[in-house]
DNA sequence: ACGCGCTATTGAATCAAAGTCAATAGTCGA
DNA sequence: TCGACTATTGACTTTGATTCAATAGCGCGT
């Protein structure tokens, strides 16, 4: 059903083993590990979990499978992994803006966000889509990641713990930035200042309909 | 990893077989479908795609594996049957009290739709989430479904093509009310009216900070 | 009632892809 | 230069999806 030919993606498809050298290339652990993590993100960016093997993703690293096995214990551990490290990128690349204070910040962090989801399109997708289907390990993960973002913004409503309407509130407007950024992907309609300024007011209103007085804005 | 015995849910985690007959028990062709269908959808909500084989379900139908294979070519469509027979469920169930007018309309889709959510949690988890990681069918599939839904809304604002802007606010707010579902049913923290509330609410915001003004409310 | 054909149903065989492991061979320190 | 350590391999095992020829309920015509 998936793809026609034995594998649905061959040479073609799937980035070809490092040029020349054909021998037994031997790195160091670290190297070869976020080697083939960078190569996941990328195979996984395009391809859904099962249309991918191990021996396809072993083929376009240019390693055996059994390799793939000494770094990773299972196929779903490396996808894990991978989405970890995308995670993380997210989480990184989003940060430094969020030092600034105020309605900058503000600006600044969306502003971030989007950067990221306008230059790693395809790895977005594949993030928030969220992969394997429910794989308990990848949605918490996930759910931890919006949690870090969430928290940032929570942090300059308030030192405490936000009630629970209110943390159930900026858990939806997460939702929509989300669903917002995914189909500003799909059909890129609307300029991106304008799809900022529209999450910006939503946040807004969002905090106001929790029953907050935005303490900035 | 997954189960530790050969199948992580045997006859514990599964239903059993219709209890007596354990002959060759002939039914009509929907019959059979409908039940396999009905099967799957309680199956899929607790247990994830891959989690579950075959022969899990085959057995919890009390069927062999290859009649499976006669009503459904493969386990995917299998599953994407499933998900669709739900997202039916979920249009059909909020669709009666979309026909009335203005405010009590969104009062009452909004109830209908956290009625399905309430009664049918695990499915409508399992349906959001969107199981299998990014099958195109799925990811169609359910898009058609929140158009569906949102449509039902943008009728009432205005008969035309809503604006790119507005389309992708609403977008966005579908995105925030499955995320503050989700949420809600994790942790029940609020109650129900309330969550209503704040999605009311945030509707009326998208709309407004869409650039266009609410007809009702 | 009775047999006959249609097709729902089965179970064993096949195939693909995940996961294992003993054997091989770079590389680095002495 | 020589081991020793371990990254790397490839062939084997296992698991689970998919196929298919053979079997057997059930309804229909007589």
């Amino acid at each position: 059903m998936w793809g026609g030919s034995p594998l649905g993606l061959s040479s073609a498809a799937v980035p070809s083993p490092p040029r020349s050298s054909r021998e037994r290339a031997r790195l160091q652990v670290d190297e070869r590990r976020s080697q083939l993590l960078e190569l996941g993100l990328q195979l996984f960016s395009d391809h859904s979990y099962d249309e991918l093997s191990i021996d396809d993703i072993a083929r376009a690293a240019g390693i055996s499978k059994g390799l793939l096995y000494h770094y990773f214990p299972s196929k779903r551990d490396y996808y894990v992994e991978v989405v970890r490290r995308a995670a993380g990128q997210l989480i990184e690349r989003t940060d430094a803006a969020s030092q600034e204070v105020s309605v900058e910040a503000l600006h600044g962090a969306l502003d971030a966000y989007l950067d990221f989801v306008d230059q790693h399109a395809r790895s977005y997708v594949a993030l928030v889509r969220g992969g394997i289907g429910s794989d308990p390990e990848v949605v918490q993960l996930l759910e931890a990641t919006r949690r870090t973002l969430t928290e940032r913004i929570v942090s300059r409503i308030s030192a405490d713990e936000p009630p629970p309407l209110l943390r159930l509130a900026l858990r939806g407007w997460i939702g929509l930035v989300e669903s917002a950024s995914l189909d500003w992907l799909d059909r890129r309609e609307v300029p991106r200042e304008q799809l900022r300024g529209l999450l910006e007011q939503m946040l807004v209103a969002t905090i106001m309909a929790a029953g907050v007085t935005p303490p900035v804005l």
